[in-house]
This record gives C-alpha cells, structure tokens and sequence, in this order.
DNA sequence: AACGGAAACAACCGCCGATGC
DNA sequence: CGCATCGGCGGTTGTTTCCGT
C-alpha cells in the first residue's frame, strides 16, 4: 500500500504593473491573487508533481544533502583523500564519489577542487604576457565562454581564466579605453590612453592625463593586426563558435578590435 | 603596528544539455 | 518518449591577502 502524502500547496501570483499618469507619474499598480489547495497524494504522485514543478519552475533538487556536507576551503587532509581516490579509481561518478572516498563533501564541490586545483596537468601561477594577450584575444572572438579559451591555454581553468579576466584583465583593457565587454575603443571623452606603470611588484596601469609619473609610465607596444588563422587551423579540434553579434564591427567604424599584437 | 579598502581567487550556486534507462 | 541523473558552464559570493595610510 502506497503511503499517502499530505501536501498544502500555496500559489501566491503578483501582477505588477506601472503606468505613467501625467499628473501621478509614480502611480503603480498591483494585483495580487492567491490561491491554496490542500491535496492528498500518493508517493508516486508527489514524484510526478515535484519533478514537472522543478523542472517547470527551475527549482532543482540540491545536488546533496546540505546538512551533511563540509562547505568552504578543503583542508589538507580532504584533499589527500581526494587524490588518493581519484588515483585509484579515475574521474567521474561524482555523485558517489564523496561518500566511497570518505569525504563529507557534495560531489559538484569535489569535481570543482580536483578540476580547478588537484589536477596534476595544471599550471598554476602567474599567468604570461603571451597567456594574457591569448585571453584578451580568445575573449575578443568568444566573449565570456571560458572554458572555450581556457581550453586553449595549456594547463589553465576556465574559473582562474575568469577570475584573471575579471580581477586584472578587465581593469587593464578599460584603462586602456577599451571596453572590455565589446573591446572596442571608448568612445566618452574620459577615456583613458594606454599607460602602465611598472612598480617591481605587479604592473599597474595608470590614466596619463592625470599621472603624476611620467618617468615610470610606459605606453604598452600594441602593434594591432587582426588574425584568426591559428583559431581556423585546427577548427576540427577546438571548432569557432559564432563571433558575438555584438563584437562584430560593421560599417566605417573605426578598426578598434585589438587581436594580435 | 593597526586598520580599512581593494584586489585576488577559491568555492558555491543555479541552469542546461547530454545521456542512460 | 518521458523521466532521472550527471557533468559542465558561467555568474556570483565569500574569504583571504595585500597595500596604503
């Protein structure tokens, strides 16, 4: 005999809507409708009903029981167990993996750290100038698909491409007057021209028109050509995916995209 | 030396397509 | 064909580290 379930179910519909009265521009108006059902279902209704009301409402079933799993930075001794399985046993089956491996971990986070950080292919450390000018290239012709680029720099992730495209290459491209999201010039008139300052730790860029030193900025070397033919070689490989609508420069607007230095 | 803000980056989350049953 | 699960992706958040004052 199936075990009856006992839902209540509370729908609650917002209909908002905003019109512009001349004399009361604010005026807004809202509806709201609620309903509730009390039903009584069988388990394999409730089954049927939670998979269509995830599905249909993207409310997904969490990947692990929370209560039950680390969360935050591994330690030492989760990371060894990690390694120590994977080793063992390979990749993959990632939902099983953390209790056959004596992690109280979810398995997406354990695909994450051995990915992102155990792998014995990854490079680690500071990336190149010559890595850089691939991202900033890749990214002018992919826009923000990173596991595309970083499956192009030998050793990288696409997590540490994006968080080095979004903590320093991003700031550097905009303090070139570059807009980094279409890498075409600026076109405001606070753009910023190309400077950097080299300061023995790490290069800072900085804006000329206020600088204050000029004998430590640099103008960066950019010698601008436009090239796909590397990407186009082995597109059987790593196949080019459709170029943004909005990275496509049409009509007389100036050659601003900046590919190959 | 202490503090606060900025930068860097590891990790999490939700979504989605592929795949197997 | 529909259901269920898995793996991968990109966006975002949280924590740590760095640096200037």
């Amino acid at each position: 005999m199936t075990t009856p379930y006992f839902y209540k179910v509370t729908f609650v519909i917002y209909i908002s809507s905003v019109r512009t009265v001349p004399d009361s521009p604010s005026l807004s108006l809202s509806l709201s409708l609620s309903l509730s059902l009390s039903l009584s279902l069988t388990q394999t209704h409730t089954n049927t009903i939670r998979y269509h009301f995830f599905q249909s409402f993207s409310m997904r079933k969490p990947c692990c029981d929370k209560r039950d799993t680390n969360k935050g930075a591994w330690s030492k001794q989760e990371d060894q167990k990690l390694i120590d399985y994977i080793q063992k046993h390979g990749e993959g089956k990632w939902r099983s993996l953390p209790q056959a491996a004596g992690l109280l971990r979810c398995g997406k986070s354990c695909r994450l750290r051995w990915i992102n950080y155990l792998r014995p292919d990854l490079k680690r450390g500071n990336f190149a100038e010559d890595e850089e000018d691939l991202i900033i290239k890749l990214h002018a012709l992919l826009g923000n698909r990173w596991s595309l680029i970083a499956g192009r720099l030998p050793g990288r992730t696409d997590n540490e491409v994006k968080n080095y495209w979004n903590s320093h290459l991003r700031r550097k491209l905009k303090s070139q007057g570059i807009d980094p999201d279409n890498h075409r010039l600026q076109q405001s008139t606070t753009a910023r021209q190309p400077g950097v300052i080299s300061d023995g730790r790490k290069d800072k860029f900085c804006d000329t028109a206020t600088c204050v030193e000029e004998k430590t900025c640099k103008l960066p070397d950019l010698n601008l050509t436009i090239g796909l033919s590397s990407l186009v070689e082995d597109k059987k490989q790593h196949p080019v995916p459709t170029i943004p609508k909005e990275n496509i420069i049409k009509g007389d607007s100036p050659p601003t995209l900046i590919l190959f230095r």
